[in-house]
DNA sequence: GAGGATGATTCCTA
DNA sequence: TAGGAATCATCCTC
């Protein structure tokens, strides 16, 4: 109930006859005495109740209109003293009410979290900490610009909302506040309001707002923990490579078998061909980390099982000898048709023989400069003879898939382990060749 | 839906 | 710290 009609309802206890008040209270004597113009006052004490209760249904400019002739009513003072009293005693009951509340812990648990999280507080870093936090807790914080900046910008974006909201919210209190007190002052005038009171009420109505405030803060936490864990989920789910990615790894992987462990400049080159060649939708490159963990799933599983990978390492070979053969086929067509000495050094003609190293990534050119034109002007007769040994090879393979495999795993020991790379084997570990992508020193 | 393939993660070791 | 090994989780094919 508040205050308006409790004090109603305590005026509507006064005895108007004998000026007694039910609860002990005294009405002050009026002007004039007690008997026969008792009626009269009966009646002017019973028009002042009516017109305050049926003020709230008039129009402003009536209501305003009847403000003004209670306030300038005879009866007025007499009535305010009693409001006064009735304050006093009612006072008492709701000063315990008062008492200001401790923060509440689930308010302060939200705050340190938008803090942490870089949605409250000032926006430099916070954000990024926390995408590089969710970074670094699923590993590979360097390789993953692509979701960090997305996750920044999903970041920045609900900060945003939060702040726009939480502006508007404490416009909104403000403006109610100042309302409310207004409106305070105002009644002020016909009934006693302390300066305690518009605090109370000024303080309630922040607590009513702070609510609302608590609502949006937990809202945007849960938002922040939706996009954190999509962003985890992301990074975490797991997406097959392109098969043209599968298969510049698998090329360099097998004509590299003798020592299948890729420099980093290597896996960069690598990660650099695959993510060109890939399209695996948006932020979808390889990334170095990618490589190596290819590169590590590969050789165990490749070492668990070779007979399993026997086909597919003839089948790279194959592919690999029939690519080289037709960049010789060209050479020497270009070597008869230009000068035998001078060969066209031009970037269509890049290749490496066969046994001239990274065979593969010296076709794919990963350098654009390894273009072994001068070696084969010189070398040609020896290479194309090579060449018709590989084809012949594969050829063999190919009539008879059983037996005569081109690959053989020459690359691992009795230990299971990789031979050094000093120990090529057969057709698969030449020497690497300029322009191609240099595997591990150790190579 | 089952089962194999495969990219990612985790733990351990040299 | 890189790599091996085991494992997980998801994708893909049948």
């Amino acid at each position: 109930m508040d205050e308006q009609a409790r004090i109603m309802q305590a005026l509507g206890g006064v005895s108007l006859a004998g000026h007694s008040v039910q609860g002990g209270m005294a009405l002050p004597p009026p002007h004039g005495h007690e008997g026969a113009d008792g009626d009269g006052r009966k009646q002017d004490i019973g028009d002042i109740l009516h017109q305050i209760m049926t003020i709230t249904d008039q129009s402003l400019d009536e209501a305003q209109a009847k403000k003004h002739g209670l306030n300038c009513h005879r009866m007025k003072p007499a009535l305010f003293s009693v409001l006064c009293e009735i304050k006093e005693k009612t006072g008492l009951s709701i000063r315990g009410a008062q008492e200001e509340d401790p923060p509440d812990p689930q308010l302060m648990r939200l705050d340190n979290m938008l803090l942490a999280e870089g949605v409250a507080g000032p926006e430099k870093g916070g954000g990024s900490a926390a995408a590089a936090a969710a970074a670094a807790a699923s590993g590979g914080a360097s390789d993953n610009s692509i979701e960090h900046s997305d996750y920044r910008a999903k970041l920045t974006q609900i900060r945003q909302i939060y702040h726009t909201e939480l502006e508007k919210y404490e416009q909104a209190c403000n403006e109610f506040t100042t309302h409310v007190m207004n409106l305070l002052r105002e009644q002020s005038r016909t009934r006693p309001i302390s300066p305690k009171e518009i605090e109370r009420m000024v303080g309630i109505i922040h607590r009513k707002f702070s609510s609302i405030q608590m609502q949006l803060k937990q809202s945007t936490c849960e938002a922040v923990m939706i996009l954190r864990s999509r962003f985890l989920d992301a990074r975490r789910k797991r997406r097959n490579f392109s098969k043209q990615a599968t298969e510049i790894l698998n090329e360099y992987f097998y004509s590299h078998l003798s020592n299948p462990y890729p420099s980093e400049e290597a896996k960069e080159e690598l990660a650099k061909k695959c993510s060109i060649t890939v399209s695996q939708g948006v932020g979808s490159t390889i990334t170095v980390s990618q490589v190596s963990n290819w590169f590590g799933n590969k050789r165990i599983r490749y070492k668990k099982n070779i007979g399993k990978f026997q086909e597919e390492a003839n089948l790279y070979a194959a592919k690999t000898a029939v690519t080289a053969a037709h960049a010789v086929a060209a050479a020497v067509q270009n070597n008869q048709t230009n000068s035998p000495t001078t060969p066209n050094s031009g970037s269509s003609g890049s290749f490496n023989l066969p046994n001239s190293g990274d065979m593969f990534m010296s076709m794919q050119n990963l350098n654009g400069d390894s273009y072994q034109g001068a070696q084969v002007g010189a070398n040609v007769q020896s290479q194309v003879d090579t060449l018709r040994h590989v084809i012949s090879q594969t050829a063999g393979y190919n009539d008879s898939l059983g037996g005569n495999s081109l690959y053989s795993p020459h690359g691992l020991n009795a230990n299971g382990g990789w031979q050094d790379a000093g120990t090529p084997s057969s057709v698969i570990s030449p020497t690497e060749g300029p322009g191609s992508v240099h595997s591990d020193t150790s190579n």
